[in-house]
RNA sequence: UGGCCCAUGGUGUAAUUGGUAACACAGCAGUUUUUGGUACUGUCAUUCAAGGUUCGAGUCCUUGUGGGCCAACCA
């Protein structure tokens, strides 16, 4: 009805953009939305990552503003600067950039430690000599500290020799004075300064008291004019006392919005869990191409495009999200579908021998790359008498109609190639097939088939005398359940999949003698495969990243 | 135990802010196909429960149920 014309597909907003147009709507903030990612530099970048820095790199992006990359480096002991390294080149590796707004906490050390002495000259922190049991338990009991109302001068002196070194660590730290009997534990009293005497990645040796995440975050958003701060869900609590900090030093305050995590069917994304089966030895190393890290999903082939995809298409809100592998797998095969080159490659290789083809010839038959793309061209592949197939695509036994492989009196394409007949077959002494005998009908060339057979397949296949070895690891998803830490008194371990790694040597076509690591592929009916870094001159070593969807194999098993 | 947060199909997200459930993934059934891939078509929920407000509730209120988070000198 002409009246009732619909707003071609009105956008729909995930629920921080509802409150960004709000923000734009009463001008809370005038300037254009800024936001950061605050990894620590403690380790090594998953998939949950990628959410947060896509959530936050995408805001930004969407409403004409900018995201910073902040090391949220205040903690001496779990940071490396190793980490900071791997941690940018993933993000760059996602296709993300932060220009040149790369920032560190730590850099702030100095003004951090003038706003808390401003704190305690407004009375509003002090030097507590507690140990912290007694603070816990004082916590637990609502009592305030015996060190509560010291004298700001006292505090302030106490203060100065905590930062140069006086007391060893653990001897006192600084406490925000707020209310014990706060409904919120966070705000009785935290802690905000702890004395660590060790040497900081960036600072090196000259701070020996260090600001804790409350403190320290709030005030480099602040610093930074920040304008949204997005952080996922546990931090919730912690936005009262983020107010409180920027509130109390009357200085610019951005709004922190929590969303939830992202996790992901049939793996775990705990660094402590990630780390064990690394001790293990369950899987090779944080790159391992099973592992659900940014450097894992690299070296399994998933493109970055792939997973920005499957993260957008998650979307964004407050519910704990469980997404299913499949999602991500969808993702991935998109994505490479348009991408990846098709080539043959024989994974599990049975002998065809074409009876009636000439011993010794070789031709060159021309292929296409991707039927998708039209521009990627075409390559030569050669074909001759002695042929590899794959074992599953033949069959001794007499075949229904469904079947559309080879089998004795089938017909059937080899693609690019020829039609042949399956004559017959030969059998080893275990009665295992041997060799396959086929004829092929020589009007039927792939591009001017004068034939008129219509065969109901078509098989992929490698030249034997052209054949390439190549090792290949076929990954499979690895824990066999869903929610593999979702149990309890079952360790997560317990649910590890025995078959999530097959390593097996299989041949592929000739022109993938001089492959890069990361080239990527379709093995043509089979999946997609990438270059391992580890593949040498003459050793290659391919990862399948993903199978091709499957649906015959599917059906064969539910029947 | 206390406080905070969440609740829409198998999974995840959306619903013009109170106007009659949409999209993606998965599944199932088909069509096309020199990849059992791709593409395309069809099919699959009355929104945790019970009350209430309203002409009208997935959207608001109350209570309950279920799940998550916090109580580190970690972030």
């Amino acid at each position: 009805m002409s009246h009732n014309i619909k707003e071609e597909d009105k956008e729909t907003l995930n629920f921080i953009e509802h409150i960004v147009e709000e923000h734009n709507k009463n001008g809370r903030f005038n300037q254009k939305v800024h936001t950061r990612f605050p990894p620590e530099p403690n380790g090594f970048l998953h998939i949950g990552h990628a959410k947060a820095i896509c959530v936050s790199f995408d805001l930004a992006q969407k409403y004409g503003g900018l995201t910073n990359l902040r090391f949220d480096d205040t903690n001496p002991s779990t940071e490396k600067i190793d980490f900071v390294e791997s941690i940018k080149k993933d993000i760059k590796w996602l296709g993300f950039d932060w220009e040149d707004r790369l920032y560190f906490t730590s850099d702030y050390f100095e003004q951090l430690y003038e706003y808390a002495v401003e704190l305690i000259k407004k009375g509003k922190a002090y030097v507590d000599f507690s140990s912290s049991e007694t603070m816990d338990e004082e916590k637990k009991k609502a009592i305030e500290s015996k060190y509560r109302n010291t004298l700001i001068e006292s505090n302030l002196l106490e203060f100065k020799k905590m930062k140069n070194g006086v007391y060893q660590d653990g001897t006192c730290s600084l406490r925000l004075k707020i209310d014990m009997q706060a409904d919120n534990w966070l705000m009785r009293d935290p802690v905000i300064y702890r004395i660590k005497h060790e040497t900081h990645h960036n600072t090196g040796d000259s701070w020996c008291i260090y600001p804790m995440y409350d403190w320290a975050h709030g005030l480099s958003d602040s610093i930074e004019k920040i304008t949204h701060s997005l952080c996922s869900l546990e931090f919730e609590v912690h936005r009262e006392l983020y107010d409180w900090c920027l509130i109390q030093l009357g200085v610019y305050r951005p709004q922190q919005i929590e969303f939830s995590r992202l996790n992901v069917t049939y793996t775990v994304t705990s660094k402590r869990k990630l780390k064990e089966l690394i001790d293990k030895g369950v899987v090779s190393g944080w790159d391992d191409p099973r592992m659900p890290t940014i450097s894992g999903m690299r070296r399994r082939g998933y493109p970055p495009e792939a997973i920005k995809s499957f993260i957008r298409r998650a979307g964004v809100s407050k519910r704990d999200q469980y997404i299913d592998l499949s999602s991500l797998e969808s993702s991935v095969r998109d994505e490479l579908n348009k991408t990846a080159s098709r080539v043959m490659g024989v994974l599990n290789p049975l002998k065809v021998i074409i009876t009636n083809y000439p011993e010794g010839k070789t031709e060159q038959l021309t292929i296409i790359n991707n039927p998708e793309d039209e521009t990627k061209g075409s390559r030569n592949v050669p074909f001759t008498r002695e042929i590899y197939i794959e074992k599953e695509d033949f069959t001794t036994e007499t075949p229904n109609k469904k079947w559309r492989r080879l089998a004795v009196d089938r017909n059937v394409r080899f693609k690019g190639a020829y039609i042949l007949t399956c004559t017959g077959f030969k059998t080893d002494v275990n009665n295992e097939v041997e060799e396959v005998y086929c004829t092929y009908y020589p009007e039927s060339k792939s591009g001017n088939d004068q034939s008129g057979i219509k065969p109901k397949g078509t098989l992929h296949w490698v030249s034997i005398e052209h054949a390439i070895p190549a090792k290949v690891n076929i990954y499979d998803r690895l824990f066999s359940d869903e929610n593999p830490t979702g149990h309890k008194d079952i360790d997560f371990k317990e649910f590890l999949n025995p078959q999530s790694l097959k390593t097996i040597s299989a041949f592929v076509e000739p022109g993938l003698a001089n492959v890069l690591t990361g080239d990527i592929f379709q093995f043509m009916r089979l999946g997609y495969f990438c270059v391992d870094p580890d593949s040498k001159n003459g050793k290659l070593i391919f990862n399948r990243t993903v199978a091709l969807k499957d649906s015959w194999s599917k059906k064969q098993k539910g029947k």
